[in-house]
DNA sequence: CCCTGATTCGC
DNA sequence: GCGAATCAGG
């Protein structure tokens, strides 16, 4: 894959958003997160600064003397506090029960965590709950993305949801909606 | 172990 | 210029 001017303008925007490079290369495809972290650097963009959470960057604020760099990082210090969507532990809740009252999720029992945490197709992992939520023709579609246990494709919720005994999976399929 | 970004260096 | 390997950290 190689950066033509539309690829580089994407990566631009998602850095600028606060996504990962993992992330933004899954979005991309064809490249892998060092690949993006090179080009973020070859096109002279600001690293990630101190802010919000993980700070790698103090790191190299710390290296005696690496590399022939001049210190030209600006000092945009942002604090954005970015809602991002995976990668840090910060999960954003959703908790969005549907208007419908309809939906008896009896044979799920007391597992109650629908909290999803919004991630696109190409973020899911081995460990991801790969529950689609949403319209796929829409914009909003995603992942639930939650920890999915252990060997299984989804979180302990989604999962069962997705086992249900057939005569109990109609009112499930309701809730499959979320 | 999962993830993050940073740097180096052979290509 | 590119990005895998590596590093350093959360």
């Amino acid at each position: 894959m190689n950066w033509t001017d539309e690829r580089v303008e994407r990566l631009k925007r998602l850095w600028a958003e606060g996504l990962s490079a993992s992330q933004i290369a899954a979005q991309l495809g064809g490249v892998s997160r060092n690949a993006v972290i090179g080009k973020v650097h070859r096109l002279n963009l600001p690293g990630r600064a101190k802010a919000g959470g993980s700070t790698t960057a103090s790191r190299a604020a710390k290296r005696p003397a690496p590399a022939p760099r001049p210190a030209n990082y600006p000092s945009r210090v942002t604090t954005r506090t970015v809602a991002r969507a995976a990668g840090s532990n910060m999960l954003k809740e959703e908790i969005d029960i549907d208007g419908d009252e309809t939906i008896e999720i009896r044979p799920v029992g007391n597992v109650v965590l629908p909290i999803s945490r919004k991630l696109v197709l190409t973020e899911l992992t081995e460990r991801t709950c790969k529950w689609p939520i949403g319209d796929p023709m829409k914009d909003d579609f995603h992942f639930c993305g939650c920890e999915s246990a252990d060997t299984s494709p989804y979180c302990s919720y989604h999962a069962k949801l997705a086992y249900q005994p057939v005569g109990e999976r109609r009112k499930a399929a309701n809730a499959a909606a979320r």
